[in-house]
DNA sequence: CAAATATTGATACATTATATCGTTTCACTT
DNA sequence: AAGTGAAACGATATAATGTATCAATATTTG
């Protein structure tokens, strides 16, 4: 597997990217994490997470079920939250609660929490880890007396791409 | 209008405080900002205030409904949507995306972006106001070329009364 | 009052997500 | 190779959340 990082850089999918690349790296780490876990990476999960690795736009648990009625049969619903919901559990995608939609992570490992940047022109999703707002967090969480389990931070906007047309 | 903002602090509601301040606050801070926008604080759109400021926990828009009919006639959906984007719309109330929730604002005025901190405990939310976390959203999104329109922090975890019994 | 505007009620429907349960598949052992 | 138990699946139904439409009613404005 490629394991440097240059997939993470820049952190906003530009137009232009070897997106071949980012797909092949998003589908080896899958394997690689589910062998790690001792997970089972089969088909009808292989094929949500190729879905939406075809893209960095988010998408929601029925565009999936369309896609995959398009290769071959439509799964039930829930057949499709079932893969999401493992593929969630590893880390493999995320959930952007604003939206109720579903996008591969592109990140080598989480560090710190993250942030989402959506672009509401064109659907793209990006990535940030800021130490700064992770420490703001934890000052602000102090002075609450609050204990933060998990933090879901979602910046819509526009994208670079989207305001130089 | 009382117009000090005590009701602000402390940030995290605590069990003792004095709530039927915080109600009456958030009427007539309704009722003010209403009439400043040439808006109508009609009934149903009052009522529906009125059970969100019941307490600083969310409400699902059927929990509306529900206490909706419980006072007088159960209305349809679509008058606690229409009654929720109102007050949306005017600022005096906020949505928890990330649980389809909705609560009364207890701030004065939102000056910078907004934190909300939920209690999966007692379901209480918080809201916090931080200058260096909306710094660092305008450093990234400098650097990433992104132009924000809206920005989403939901802090989920255990509140200061939860985590002391 | 009359016309224009805003709001409501009623009905139906759309979208997102979950529950249940019997069957099948898979990994592993014997 | 056959047996076994756990995991996954398909099928079906249903829950939970949110919208669309449109005629009827109430309110404001002139
Ligand atoms: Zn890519
Ligand atoms: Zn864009
Ligand atoms: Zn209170
Ligand atoms: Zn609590």
């Amino acid at each position: 597997m490629n394991t440097d990082r240059s997939v993470e850089s820049p952190h906003f999918p530009q137009v232009g990217h070897d997106h071949a690349r980012c797909q092949s790296w998003i589908l080896q780490r899958a394997e690689v994490r589910c062998r790690q876990e001792g997970m089972r990476f089969i088909p009808q999960r292989r094929e949500v997470l190729e879905i939406l690795a075809t893209s960095h736009r988010s998408l929601g648990a029925y565009d999936i079920l369309e896609r995959m009625q398009a290769r071959a049969r439509r799964p039930p619903p829930a057949a499709v939250y079932r893969s999401l919901e493992f593929l969630l559990g590893l880390g493999l995608i995320h959930r952007m609660a604003g939206r109720n939609t579903y996008f591969a992570c592109t990140r080598s490992d989480h560090d710190q929490q993250i942030q989402f940047w959506i672009c509401r022109h064109c659907g793209m999703v990006g990535e940030t880890e800021s130490p700064v707002v992770a420490g703001e967090w934890q000052r602000l969480s102090d002075s609450l007396g609050f204990r933060v389990s998990s933090v879901n931070v979602e910046i819509e906007g526009e994208c670079i791409t989207c305001r130089n047309p």
